[in-house]
DNA sequence: ATAATATCCGTACCATACTACGGAGTCAAG
DNA sequence: CTTGACTCCGTAGTATGGTACGGATATTAT
């Protein structure tokens, strides 16, 4: 069973200390064992969540919203219809942003394309035309 | 040609006048025309640039990023190759998110679907699969 | 065994992205 | 023709998500 310090675990996904115990702080992140020393020891399933924040929050989740994804989770069976109902809405949310990227993916890979060609400037903005293709 | 007082546009895209102030300020935003009395005119064009950078943040881009994406244009036959790069790794970011996404997208349905066969409960945090699809 | 490094904690500071305030001028409706 | 809503501007305050500081212990390397 592998086992880290907070600086070992920080390292391990790209964060620093100090960010750790905020997460720590604001629950984000629960209370790991200590040592005699008082020192924090984490184990993989930390560094799994940790993973998870971390990426979570490069795909723009804030870490509210991160929060709320790692606790959708079946406790009992009475909190069984909120779950679902919760991931139905951020399903919904994801699908959308999956849909935008796409667009924004298309009109990049059209730019590349004029630039490769080294086709005539444009003055406008290439990338504006992912609202066209949004709305109406 | 449609035309708006600086309340109407924020309105539109449901920001406040503040915020359209505060784009103007860190040049997210032209200057807009003024009419006599001082007071601002936005036009569609001005619209259509809102739109893109109220979507853009929900997305979870950086005002800064925002402004990158809609600097993407080929001005000058010298700043071309500058365009391609920057696009290309804009291009490379977004498939990254997209390709996560989906992660969360498969992950969701099937904890929707567990949901709805009223499954017994497990004490995991089943979003954290998707960290499992990624690192092997 | 002692120096360098890591961890502890609380508190203060920081950047980003707004949001509110307040006094003055402008416009639109009754 | 005035009253209420809208806009102007600068400046100050707020929320989120950290980052830095600094003195005290703990551990590790030489």
């Amino acid at each position: 069973m592998e086992l880290f310090k907070v600086g070992e675990i920080a390292k391990e996904v790209g964060i620093n200390v100090e960010t750790l115990r905020y997460y720590e702080k604001i629950k984000l992140m629960p209370k790991p064992k200590r040592i005699e020393s008082r020192y924090r020891i984490y184990d993989v399933s930390d560094l799994r969540r940790l993973r998870f924040i971390v990426r979570a929050k490069e795909l723009g989740f804030t870490l509210k919203e991160i929060h709320e994804l790692l606790s959708l989770k079946i406790e009992k069976s009475s909190t069984c219809g909120d779950v679902k109902h919760i991931a139905e809405h951020k399903l919904d949310d994801i699908k959308k942003r999956i849909s935008d990227l796409n667009s924004m993916q298309n009109i990049l890979e059209k730019l590349i394309d004029q630039c490769t060609n080294e086709e005539l400037s444009t003055d406008v903005c290439p990338i504006l035309e992912v609202i066209d293709e949004k709305f109406q």
